[in-house]
DNA sequence: CGTAGCATTGATTCTCTTCAAGAGGTGTGG
DNA sequence: CCACACCTCTTGAAGAGAATCAATGCTACG
C-alpha cells in the first residue's frame, strides 16, 4: 500500500480534510509531506502520553478515541473521531504528547509530520488558515462537549452526543439515520461522565420514547427532531 | 492611555504572552500590530455571538469569562481568563464568533488583529509556533475542564477548579495562597455544571475540612496538598 | 442608610450510583 | 459446527448525593 493513493487529489475525503479553497498545486504540495499511513488494529495506540510529538493524523477509515489520565490514574475520554477528522491537534506547538490516542477498530490514517506542515503553512496562507481553522474548530467542539457534560440529565447528554455524532457523520456524507457506534458502552459512559448502567438505561428510555432503536452498537434514529429537543432540554 | 506602554518589551507580562524565545526585534514587530487597548467595565462584552471575528486579545488586567449559547437559549460558561492569558482563540480561522466574551470586572486588554497576526506569523516562525502553542494549550485546558465536569462529586469539581485556578495564578506570579475569585457563584456553578446552592455547600464543606477559608469572593487556601487530593478523588 | 441582588442554609424530592444478577453476543477450542 | 467460557450489555432494587423549593443573612451600591 506504500505510496499508493496517498495523494489528497485522489482521496475521497479531499473536501473534508482540505476544503475547496485548496487548488491542485497546493494539494500536491501537501500530499508530498504525507507519510506512510499506519494501519492500526483495535486497541492499538496511535500516540501515548509522554511520547514526543511528531505529527498530526487524518483518519481515512475506522475511528479513534483520545484520552487523558489524571494524577490519580483515572482516565477521561476526551473525544471520538471519525474518518475525515484530524487527530492530535492538542499537541501542535508542544514537544510532548499529554494525551493518548487509540484505535476503536481497524483504522487507517494519513500522517502529517508537524515540522513539514508548519514550514509549508508559512508558504501556503490557505494551509495556515486551515490549520487555525482545524484547531479552533477543535476548541469549539470541546466547548460543545463541555455543554454536554454540563447538561443536567443523562438523557440530555446522550441525546446531545448522538445528535452531534450524526451531524458529523452527515457532514462527511458517511451515514443517514442508521449507523454503528464504534465505541463500547464503557467508553461512552466515561466520555459522558456517568455510569455504564445509566447509559444503558438512557438508551432504553430513548427507545421507549420512540426516538431511536438500539441493538448493541447499531443505532437507528426514528425521530431526529425529537432527539434534538431532548439534547437541548433541561440544560443549566 | 492611547499608544503608551503598549510595547511588549515594556510590559510586565512580556514573558507570559510571548515567552523568552522571542528576541527584542520580534517583540517590536509584534508590538507594532497591537491595537488600541479597550477598557471594559464589568459586564461589558468583548465580542458577541454572531459578530465578525477580527482579533484575539491578551488580558493586561482584570478578568474575562467566555460562554456559548445553546439552541434552547441556555448559556454555558466555557472558561474564565486571567491577566497574561489570551482570549478568542476559538475564533481564529473562522469569520464569525460563535461565543461571547465578557468582562467580570474592570478589564484592560491588548488587541491582536487576526490579519496582521497571521501575516506576521508567516515571517516569524517562533510566532507561528507560539500561536500553535497557545491554541493547543487551550485545547488541553478544555480537556482538563472536561475531566473536571466528569468528576463524580461536586466537591472534587470545585477543588479541581480551584487548584487549576491557583496554578495559573502562580504561573503568572499573581498570587500565593490568598486570592479573590472574580466570578459570581452563579457563574462558577454554571461552569461546574451544578446548582448555585451546591457550590455554596461545597465551599462550606471544604471550609469545615480545614482545606480553605472563604468569605464571599475572597479565598484563602490552608492546605494546598489536601486540595489536590480532593481534586483527584472520586473520579470516573 | 436603605434597598436590591447575591450568597448561605434548611427540608424535601428525584435522579443517578452502586451492588447484584441475568441476558445476549462473540470467539475459541474441541 | 457446536459447546463452552468470557465479556459486554441490560435490568432490578436500595441507597447516596444533588436539584429544587423556600427562607434568611449578607454585601454592595446608590
Amino acid at each position: 500500500m506504500a505510496g499508493t493513493s496517498l495523494r489528497c487529489t485522489d482521496c475521497g475525503l479531499q473536501n473534508i480534510c482540505f476544503p475547496p479553497a485548496f487548488d491542485d498545486s497546493a494539494l500536491s504540495r501537501i500530499s508530498e509531506v504525507i507519510g506512510q499511513p499506519p494501519l492500526l488494529s483495535k486497541g492499538q495506540a496511535l500516540y501515548q502520553i509522554g511520547q514526543p510529538h511528531h505529527a498530526i493524523y487524518a483518519i481515512r477509515s475506522g475511528s479513534i478515541k483520545t484520552s487523558i489520565i489524571q494524577l490519580d490514574g483515572s482516565e477521561l475520554i476526551t473525544g471520538f473521531y471519525q474518518p475525515g477528522e484530524v487527530v492530535g491537534l492538542e499537541n501542535l506547538g508542544h514537544t510532548d504528547c499529554t494525551s493518548r490516542a487509540e484505535a476503536l477498530e481497524k483504522t487507517t490514517l494519513c500522517v502529517l509530520p508537524t515540522n513539514q506542515l508548519t514550514t509549508l503553512s508559512r508558504q501556503l496562507p490557505e494551509l495556515q488558515q486551515h490549520i487555525f481553522n482545524l484547531m479552533s474548530t477543535e476548541i469549539r467542539a470541546d466547548h460543545q462537549r463541555l455543554h454536554l457534560l454540563g447538561a443536567r440529565s443523562v438523557e440530555a447528554r446522550l441525546a446531545s452526543f448522538l445528535y452531534g455524532w450524526i451531524q458529523r457523520l452527515e457532514h462527511r456524507k458517511l451515514a443517514g439515520s442508521s449507523f454503528r457506534l464504534p465505541m463500547a458502552r464503557a467508553d461512552l459512559a466515561n466520555h459522558l461522565g456517568v455510569a455504564v448502567e445509566t447509559v444503558s438505561r438512557s438508551f432504553s428510555r430513548l427507545e421507549q420514547l420512540g426516538i431511536l432503536q438500539v441493538s448493541g452498537k447499531a443505532v437507528h434514529i426514528h425521530d431526529s427532531a425529537q432527539l434534538l429537543v431532548m439534547a437541548n432540554a433541561q440544560c443549566a
